[in-house]
DNA sequence: TAGCTACGCTTTACTAT
DNA sequence: TAGTAAAGCGTAG
């Protein structure tokens, strides 16, 4: 086997305890096919630089990348916790632990510091080719080889209760193993109980052998029962690769999720991928999401869907067979819809987070930060406890004028915090090592012109996304976004080894600075500023504009704001401006409500009428009831429907009268329902029980969702209503409320139209 | 297997009167 | 009983 022809994408990796000693293992796709490859611990060993500096003189720990070959004089290993297990048997002496991230770690670990000879299926491999196997970002993106994806499912009766049968859906094939005695037909295979159906399941993935296993909740739901049952069954969990364990993990910390561990496949949950690629629905069941993203849902999605399938098993397992199939391929056709293998791909290849990985920007930030670091050659610091931090101002929200207006253009800053890193260089290194004649920050602190590094990741992580707009990766732009936007959350926080409230107070004051004096240089214009909330600014016409002088001056203001920003930055700090304003949005109609309950305006709510590319008009909605979940849907379609009446001039007394008839009469009964989550365990709201707790007290095992009713005896859960529904309640608190903000300018309220009919309550 | 702050709103729980 | 602080949630950016 030629080594250099191998091009791969690293699936999964972890160490092993062996009795000859500790191993570390890894899979991979290839264009040859899976690859294992097991590096023992005497061939894993790497060294720190006598010559590093240190920004700050403390404990540090290093990417050892760029310093091949210099004097050395410890150890440097992937985690903590890998070393404490190895060091006894490794034959170095005065081995010095430096803490790090294990994910860059591992990666650097592989392609750099294998001091042995390694083997592929018994075959040597060159280091280079080594190197060009592990390393993805020395790839172009087109040669990855194409990932072989599975979805899978299964139906049980309840949790704790027998499987019904597993589904498993490729893009070309599908099969559904179920538990039963009739003769095969079809996809569907029948064995005699759950223990034979789990091996033809096993042996199925065997023979499949996919490098993704995807699913719905998979790991939570799906692989957790498997695992168990095979525990209860004494048979084993044969899903990964090569015949090795396969484990769910439970969360080792409280906001840990559970872990599948499947040497050779890498598990993605529906939920979270579409979480991590920024995806937000208010439900993230697979019925809401496929009815949301493809446009059609599951075969069955009614309210009493488990005694269903429980029926179906029995009466009619065609029928149970074909719902179950047909989940596996909602989830293939969600993943395929949003592109999210290649977004996750993308992600993994920039910032060198395994693919199954959430979160984990402070990791992706060492990935992309250290090696920079090191080559101009400083060691970082290492995380320090920090119990005491002061929190820095976050984005900047001006007052509010209110009022129902005509003509507001939004213009905003194109991601602001990253240019304002870029143009100012806030950056740590910059901040350690100012220079003489530094850009100054806010909180004393100073930035390096010559000395700095993330300025330069952004810069290029910037053309590259142009580059992938260009080529319409929508994938790669969106994996870019995404790690260029997590920068600044990063240096404010102190579980990242750079955290600093001078870095991260730097970018947001440099943001209010830039906010206010583009709000300045507009009224200078003669035009005035009603609102604007961390990257934007509001700018009111008023009447007397078509849309096309409308649009013209909001280009106009962003052509002219651009050009004097350039100038201003260049005469007062002698630096290059990355700061772009964009002529956003125009509203032809726009409402600034106020505060409730009082004069002023409010901030980060607002409702504004836009026409869209097609012609068509639509009401955008922010932070208004109707986009918020834990409101019923009664009053936000009422508030939806009321807002479009008002923007679009036409009569809306007669909606509200309607709608307040339609109340009493029972009519929205079914749209009264509140739902809310309970964000932690209810046993532990002590301090106040809100409703949806007390709803969730009536209930013998609450979900995570609440969906409750306010009744005359107060909230009660939707699943066992007892009392009468009080519709005053929904009067006051919902209709009201949700009209009321709008109703205000038009001097008038729901009271004042529906009072005369309220005599009849 | 650690991105951030700002804000509005409803309800509950407590306090002064 | 009116007024207010705090809890809790979901949202904007």
């Amino acid at each position: 086997m030629n080594a250099t022809n191998l091009e791969g994408f690293l699936l999964t990796r972890r160490w092993r305890q062996t009795r000859s000693g500790l191993e570390y293992v890894f899979w991979a796709t290839s264009s040859q096919g899976p690859v294992k490859t097991v590096i023992t611990d005497q061939e894993a060993v790497c060294f720190v630089p006598r010559t590093a500096k240190t920004t700050e003189g403390r404990r540090t720990s290093v990417d050892l990348a760029a310093m091949e070959g210099t004097p050395v004089d410890a150890l440097y290993f992937p985690s903590q916790a890998a070393l404490r297990g190895a060091r006894d048997r490794l034959r170095l002496q005065n081995i010095e632990v430096y803490e790090s991230d294990l994910s860059p770690a591992d990666r650097y670990l592989m392609e750099r510091f294998i001091t042995g000879p390694l083997t592929i299926h018994g075959e040597p491999i060159q280091k280079e080719g080594f190197l060009e196997f592990t390393n993805p970002r020395l790839q172009p993106s087109e040669c990855h080889p194409k990932f072989k994806v599975a979805s899978i499912d299964i139906e049980t009766e309840g949790f704790e209760g027998q499987l019904y049968s597993i589904a498993i859906a490729t893009p070309d094939s599908g099969q559904v193993f179920m538990v039963g005695t009739q003769p095969n037909s079809g996809i569907i295979t029948f064995h005699q109980n759950e223990k034979t159906l789990l091996q033809a399941f096993f042996n199925h993935i065997q023979e499949t052998d996919p490098d993704i296993l995807i699913g719905w909740n998979v790991v939570d739901f799906d692989l957790q029962f498997l695992a168990r049952r095979c525990q209860e069954l004494n048979i084993p969990f044969t899903l990964a690769r090569d015949r090795e364990p396969a484990r769910v993990l439970p969360p080792r910390t409280k906001r840990q999720t559970m872990l599948a561990q499947v040497p050779g496949r890498v598990v993605l949950d529906g939920i979270a991928t579409l979480k991590t690629a920024m995806f937000s629905f208010e439900n993230f069941g697979l019925e809401a999401v496929a009815q949301n993203l493809l446009g059609k849902g599951k075969l069955i999605s009614h309210d009493h869907r488990d005694e269903e399938i429980t029926r179906l098993f029995h009466e009619d397992p065609q029928k149970l067979a074909a719902y179950n199939l047909e989940d596996c391929r909602l989830v293939l056709e969600i993943f395929d819809h949003a592109d999210l293998i290649n977004l996750v791909i993308e992600r993994t290849r920039l910032t060198g987070l395994s693919l199954d990985r959430q979160g984990g920007s402070v990791a992706a930030f060492d990935f992309v930060y250290l090696p920079r670091l090191h080559r101009q050659g400083y060691v970082a610091p290492d995380l320090e406890e920090n119990p005491d931090a002061l929190s820095s101002p976050g984005g900047y929200v001006m007052d509010s004028q209110p009022g129902l207006y005509e003509n507001v253009l939004v213009l905003d800053f194109k991601s602001l915090y990253p240019s304002i890193i870029r143009t100012f260089h806030v950056d740590p290194l910059a901040l350690a090592q100012p220079g003489d004649n530094p850009i100054p920050g806010y909180q004393d602190a100073k930035f390096s012109r010559e000395k700095y590094i993330l300025p330069d990741i952004i810069k290029s992580l910037w053309k590259e996304r142009d580059k992938a707009n260009k080529q319409n990766n929508k994938s790669l732009s969106q994996a870019i976004k995404i790690l260029m936007n997590s920068f600044y959350g990063v240096l404010g926080t102190t579980g990242c080894r750079f955290f600093s409230p001078q870095l991260a107070g730097s970018i947001t004051r440099y943001g209010k600075r830039i906010i206010t004096k583009t709000r300045e240089f507009i009224e200078e214009q003669g035009y005035s500023v009603i609102y604007g909330d961390t990257d934007s600014v509001f700018v009111l016409l008023g009447e007397g504009h078509d849309e096309e002088s409308a649009r013209n001056v909001g280009r106009k203001l962003s052509v002219l704001l651009n050009k004097w920003w350039t100038g201003h930055l260049m005469e007062t700090l002698n630096i290059e401006s990355f700061l772009e304003i964009e002529f956003e949005t125009h509203y032809l109609r726009f409402l600034m409500p106020t505060i409730r309950g009082s004069e002023k305006g409010s901030k980060k709510r607002y409702a504004g009428l836009i026409r869209k590319s097609d012609g068509e008009l639509e009401v955008i909605f922010k932070g208004l009831e109707t986009v918020r979940s834990d409101w019923t849907p009664a009053a936000r379609e009422f508030q939806k429907n009321l807002y479009q009446k008002i923007f679009l001039n036409e009569p809306y007394e007669g909606y509200v009268k309607k709608t307040v008839q339609g109340l009493f009469d029972g009519k929205l009964d079914g749209r009264l329902v509140y739902r809310k989550q309970l964000r932690k365990p209810v046993g532990e709201y002590l301090k106040n029980v809100p409703p949806h707790a007390q709803a969730a007290r009536k209930l013998e095992k609450p979900g995570r969702w609440i969906s409750y009713l306010i009744t005359i005896n107060g909230p009660e859960p939707v699943e066992n209503q007892t009392s009468k529904l009080d519709y005053h309640h929904y009067l006051d608190r919902q209709l009201a409320p949700a009209a009321d903000s709008i109703l205000f300018f038009l001097g008038t309220s729901l009271k004042a139209i529906t009072d005369p009919q309220m005599q009849l309550f």
